[in-house]
Parts: C-alpha cells; structure tokens; sequence
DNA sequence: CTTAGCACTCTCTCGGTGAGAGTGCTAAGT
DNA sequence: ACTTAGCACTCTCACCGAGAGAGTGCTAAG
C-alpha cells in the first residue's frame, strides 16, 4: 500500500469525501463532489479517482449503486496527512475555562467537570481516566486513625488534589505512631510518587542494615497498602448523545455501546495505552482492537502535573466524527487541566 | 371511582390481564384470559368484564381490535390489593448476600455493590441514592490541615462509613488547633447527626454566655462548612438493560431516558421523596409528575442506619415490570444494607 | 347470567412496482 | 493522454394494496 503515494488530485477528492460524509452521514457520490468541492471536474473524472481510492483501500462501497463511504484507512490517512488543525474559538475557550475550575481539590470534582464541558461542547461523549495514587506525585501524605484494622490515607498531591483511602492493617498501630510514620514519609516525599518514597526505604534499610528498625518497616507496609489493588476509574458523560447519531438508530448497536460503557474496564484498558504515550492520539474504528469500538473513534490526550503524566481524557464518538474540530477541543483541554494540575498552589 | 369495589371475577380478571401483559409485553385479549388462567369462563364473558374494568379505568384498548393493557390506576390497584409478595429464592438471597460486602468503609463502594447487585438481578435499571453528610450520625470527626485554605473533614459514620469533604476556611488555623476543635466536637458526638451538634454548641454557647469562645466559635464554623452546599450523589447500575425492552425499541424514547439518567438531579427529587417516608414504595408512570419518568415505574425503599433513615435504593424500569419479584429484591437489599450499617463493627 | 355466533375494525406483513441515485464503461472531444 | 458526455445497469427505498389474523361489541339463545 503506498499510502504516501497520492497526487493533489486523489487528496483533494478523499479529503471532500471525507468532509462531506462526516456532516452528512450519507454514502456521497461523484455528482456531489464535483457541485461541491470541486466545480471544475466533471462527476465522471471524480468517479474515477474514487474508483482508484477504493482499490487503495481508502473508500468503500456499501452496494454497487450508492455513493463512497471512507475506511479506517481513509481517516487514518486524513487524520495523519489531510486534515487541518483549527484553533477553538474564543469564545469556546473561555468556556472550557469557566466549566474547569476544580473548587474542593477533589479529583471527583474536577473529572466531572472535564467530562460534562467535554459532553457539552463535543456532543459526542466524554471520557476521563482519573489521576492514579500509584502514578501521581506527593507533597504530603497523613494516616487517620479510625479504628482497629482500619486506617485513612490522606494524600496532598503537588497538583494541590486531595486523595483518601482507606486501608486495613493486621497490627495495631496508635495515632501517635501514625503521626511519626506521616512525618517520617513526608521528609522523604515532595515531586516523587509513592513508588518510589518505597524504593527509597528499601535501600535505606539496606544500606543501615537495619532491616528490623519498625518505623520503617511500617511505613514501608502502608505505603504498600496504599499501592494495593487500585483499579482505574473512568468517568464518562454525555453518553446519552449517541441517540443522535442516525447510526446508532438500530438498537442492538446502542445496547452494545452502552454495555461498553458500564463495563469500563475494556475502556480503561484502551486510555492506559493513552497513558503511556506521550501527546494527543487518535483511535479509529478496529484500530483499537476492541470489539465494541469497532464503529467507533477515540480522541484522546494524557494530562499531566508537571512532568508527570497523570491521566487521559478524551471523546469517543462515531468514527464520522469531526476529526479537526475534536482534535482542537480535546488538545485545548488537555493542556489547560495540565496548566491547573501544574500551578502550585499556596 | 369505585377503586375498592372490584368483584372477585373482575379482581381474578384484572390480576390475569396485568400478569400476562408483564410477562408478554403485548396487549392481552380475552381469549388469552379464558384459555390460559380462567378456564371455565368462555371469551365472552371475559369480553363483558374487560369493558366493565376499561370504563371504571383500570385497563385501555390501544385501537379498536387489540387487547387490552393495563392504566397507571390499574397497576396501582394490582399493587396495593392484588399483589402477593413472593419471597426471594435462597440462591438469589445468598447472591445478594455475597454481592454486598463493603470492605473499606467508604461509601462509594457500597453504593456501586447495591446498584451493581440490584441491576444484575433484576435486569433493569438500579438507582442508589448515597448517604448524606446531613442525614448520617457520627462517632467521630477529625480535620486535616492541607494548606492555608483548606482542611479536609473526615468523618466516621456510627455506621462504620467514613466520609470526607474539603472545606475551605477564611481564617488560618493550624493542626494543633483542628485537634482541639475535633476532640471538642467529638466530645458532643456520638449517635448525633450534625446538624444536632450545632444546635448544642449554640445552646451551650448562650448557656454560658460566652459568645467569643474562640474554640466553640470555630467548631460552629466548621461544621457549618461541613455541612454547607451538598447535594445528593445518585449511583446508576445497569443504565443499558433498556435496550433490552421491546417498548423502548423507539429510539427517541431510549434517548429521552438517558438524558434523564444523566441529567440526575430530577432522579434525586424523587428519590429524595422516598427519604422522608418510612418503608417501600411504589411509583408508577404519571404519579411521579416528572415528564420522563412517564412510561417508567420505580420501586425504592429508604435503607437505615439504626433508627435513621440514611438513603434510598430502588429499581428502575417499564410500567410492565415484575413488581411483586422486584419489591421481594428491592425490600430484602433494604433490609440486608440497613443491617450491614446497622451493625456497628469494633 | 353465560355463551356461541357473527359482522366489523384495525394492524401487520408481504410482494410488487417505480422513482431515484450512483455507478462503470465506452466513445468522442480537447 | 486526459477529460467528459451519454447510457445501460444495479441497487435501495418508499409506497401501495391485498389478505391474514386478532380482537372486539352486539345479539340472541341457552
């Protein structure tokens, strides 16, 4: 496939197909590129071009009558190669910047936030992949004493977001013991993850060969605690707006979306790969490998505090989505949450 | 109307209209009736008093020559005179049972399990309404100090919960200080919702005429952060079984649901009204009064902690739901979560 | 009071038909 | 050699009408 190989001509053509498929929905024909895009061609030249297109591999045709339809193929090479990078308008700018402004510190508020603004002015649907305790960085971290086997995990985040967590212990350990733990932890904390404030107790151990001093062998086991078992969370808005999509209209298609979306861990597993990956990426159709996002197109960009990246939020539409438009809205917010997440605040 | 004044025969006839209506999802004509629940009755007899039932408003005839279905009233009268409660079966009792195990104390996982669980086994819709910070009582309060604006409020629920809100504060008061402020109020708690806390500061604050007790004062303060601009948190489980339901096949419908379901504040109002009442209750279609829960029913039941009436779990679905199954399912999860926070654990 | 019979009404399904849209191919024009 | 007009062909979709099926209300007889 010499996907680098087309001429202006074949460009022009899958470009104006493409564009008038994703505001119309509809297979589009020869006659309506050349009314539309491009006047100075006749539908019979145009024909033949998209004839090419599809052997290529970037147009399909539902059935031998209709008009062309683009492939994953096709939006891979638009997304890649064709497509333009608007800015936002002012006025969307300022109101993503009024709809995130995360009041409490609390995570929950401010993924709320990000995936209703998102909803809102996409019209497809939101997802956002919550900051991990495993992957942020600390400034501070306290231990609450709540009973018996159960201990509360405050952690201050260098983005000034607040995350608890409670853990259950088998010793019991008193508050006053909790409260040298915290101070002890804190002493080595500060733009470091949690992994490794653990790494550096075990060398630190090693190199004292002091491998029975308590404090530490404490603070190592709730710092383990802590660590343990923490599954990803993902919010979703919006998801509603795929009624509107005429081809979502069959209702076993819905149904099947709509599992996808409440069981979210298919949905995690595709933003970790987001996660990893730095800058805004494009999913298209079975690029994915999940089966349910087979008709569907993820836009999606790591936030970050700092140098850390911290978490993924994105739009899943149709795969008809407006690529450009998304592309600009989902790489504008993600560097505004990154810029809230990084201004330390006093 | 005469709702009360139903004859055994027009009692027999309505209960067999509605169980076959639930079951088949189609208007159910009298033949049905005759030949599959009141075998020595011929059609026509059974013609005579499903006109009889149609006029009083019980039942309705979509178009001349179909079956007939079940009103609003008639449902209503099936609940309240009609309707036998069956029990769960042991297996579904112990599903329930296994399903439902908080862990950590905090409520965000109880909440998911409840609505996890309710949607599994019932195959429609699951809406749990979470405690408030308002309502619950209290065993324990702490404050963290997190920086010059705000602290964060742990609270330990008698019911074993923990709950925490970050609060932000006009004047700065450090750790040494939130401790006495905590032992303070947690010297007055116990069994005590908040609110009640308030008053008796008030109280001793008059009693003792001392209106500049910098600790009371400040113990005032923050618990009215505390307790300041919450709303409630609806948890939704199983959002897609709709689809399942031939009734909701209309895609219009679908989406209409789904909004509502995301837009939760119309779901809090009714439930919230579901709070103040003591035990199970059913809403059927019109009587909710709230435009998109027209063609739906819901089945909550408020769950307690001891003697206070935390929050409401329920079922949502069509009209034709199984109520005497679904109120078996709702009332028993009720029952069992009551238990579960009613326990005070060590 | 119950029931059989009957005419009537309404919906739903199905096959057929024709309009419309779009194509590929061929041959002529530039 | 590229472009374009013309044309036959294919496929879909909306529409129509007929007929089956289901259920009713009414009447008259048991």
């Amino acid at each position: 496939m010499l996907t680098r190989e087309l001429n202006l001509r074949q460009r022009q053509i899958l470009k104006a197909v493409i564009h008038d498929y994703i505001t119309s929905g509809e297979p589009v024909g020869s006659r309506i590129i050349a009314r539309r895009y491009l006047e100075h061609l006749s539908a019979a030249t145009i024909r033949n071009v998209m004839a090419d297109l599809e052997e290529i591999g970037y147009l399909f045709q539902p059935h031998t009558s209709a008009g062309r339809v683009p492939t994953d193929l096709g939006y891979r090479f638009y997304v890649d190669s064709l497509m333009q990078r608007p800015r936002l308008s002012k006025t969307e700018e300022s109101r993503i910047e009024q709809g995130i402004r995360p009041g409490s510190g609390q995570p929950e508020e401010l993924m709320q936030e990000i995936s209703r603004i998102l909803s809102d002015l996409s019209r497809y649907t939101a997802v956002v992949l919550a900051p991990k305790l495993a992957q942020n960085t600390w400034r501070r971290i306290d231990f609450v004493h709540l009973n018996r086997e159960r201990i509360l995990v405050v952690l201050v985040a260098d983005s000034g977001l607040v995350q608890q967590k409670v853990i259950a212990i088998d010793e019991v350990i008193d508050q006053p013991e909790l409260d040298r733990i915290s101070r002890y932890l804190n002493a080595v904390l500060g733009g470091v993850t949690l992994r490794e404030v653990r790494d550096r107790i075990v060398a630190r151990m090693a190199e004292e060969r002091d491998e029975f001093n308590q404090l530490m062998r404490r603070a190592l086991e709730l710092s383990n605690k802590t660590l343990e078992g923490e599954e990803g969370q993902v919010y979703i808005g919006g998801a509603a707006n795929f009624a509107h999509q005429p081809e979502f209209a069959d209702v076993k298609k819905m149904k099947e979306i709509f599992e996808a979306f409440e069981e979210k861990s298919k949905l995690i597993k595709i933003l970790d790969q987001c996660l990893t990956r730095e800058g805004l990426r494009i999913i298209i159709g079975r690029e994915s490998a999940i089966k349910e996002m087979r008709e569907l197109s993820l836009i999606a960009s790591p936030y970050r505090s700092g140098d850390h990246v911290l978490g993924v939020l994105g739009i899943v539409g149709p795969k008809r989505i407006a690529y450009d438009r998304m592309v600009a809205l989902v790489d504008f917010t993600a560097r505004l949450v990154s810029k809230i997440l990084t201004e330390v605040d006093a």
